[in-house]
DNA sequence: GCGACAG
DNA sequence: ATCTTGTCGC
């Protein structure tokens, strides 16, 4: 996979900020996507008491929902966990997934935020901005902002405001649950990027997305987990044909 | 200085 | 994120 902007992974807490700010002018915010007919979802998790990042990802079809594809990727940890700096600890293991992938998705649907961020460079506006995917941040808490108490309607939002500007909105995509935080990652726009989340959204609070992501990673037996690349080694041999 | 702080 | 069972509420 083509990267833009590539850079160093291993940089200090000052280069890493210092790199945030001078990838925020990059990132659009405007729609630059075309039909979405794929969407993709992410995990990250820890092994080995933290040593060990895993990135998962579960492609699936839409606005049917139903998964195309999967993958998993796993990469020593080699940077903290920073509020702030999240991207610098996940991305490397996402991109690795995401490379093991037969068909890049249309829109990505990121754990954490997008531009609800301080310096406006979460990390689904990393990962858009590195692979020229169209990306959308959904976060399941709060990192800078504030808003008003949203209703509680699925579908109800409310604008967060951080230094004056809107950043991304409260979405409430299930009642009688905590909002979810969504701002646009790349490439997308808010209004766009809410309407894509409450389409991702049928059921639970969380995205089918990165409900299966969440579950590829969490309840897939090791065993289990060859086969996957054996399934794609199977199918690339086909598609010689 | 104090408190907040995605995953 | 991760360590972990039952349990309160819709």
């Amino acid at each position: 996979m083509e990267l833009q902007h590539s850079h160093d992974w291993n940089l200090s807490r000052e280069e890493a900020i210092a790199l945030q700010q001078s990838l925020r002018d990059k990132i659009i915010t405007t729609d630059q996507l075309g039909e979405v007919r794929t969407v993709a979802g992410v995990d990250v998790g820890f092994e080995d008491g933290g040593d060990t990042t895993r990135a998962a990802i579960v492609v699936l079809s839409f606005p049917d929902l139903q998964i195309q594809e999967r993958a998993i990727a796993h990469r020593p940890t080699t940077f903290p966990y920073i509020p702030g700096l999240l991207s610098f600890r996940e991305v490397p293991a996402v991109l690795d997934a995401l490379d093991q992938l037969q068909h890049l998705p249309d829109l990505l649907l990121c754990d954490g935020q997008g531009t609800a961020h301080p310096r406006r460079l979460g990390i689904a506006c990393h990962v858009g901005l590195l692979t020229n995917l169209p990306a959308i941040g959904v976060a399941k808490s709060l990192l800078v902002g504030q808003h008003e108490t949203v209703s509680d309607e699925k579908g109800a939002w409310q604008p967060l405001k951080h230094q004056g500007e809107v950043i991304g909105v409260a979405l409430r995509t299930r009642s009688k649950t905590k909002p979810l935080y969504i701002s646009p990652g790349h490439r997308i726009s808010l209004e766009t990027s809410i309407a894509y989340v409450l389409q991702c959204t049928p059921k639970y609070r969380l995205p089918e997305t990165t409900r299966q992501a969440h579950k590829l990673a969490s309840e897939t037996p090791a065993s289990e987990l060859e086969n996957l690349n054996v399934e794609k080694r199977e199918e690339s041999q086909l598609r010689l044909f």
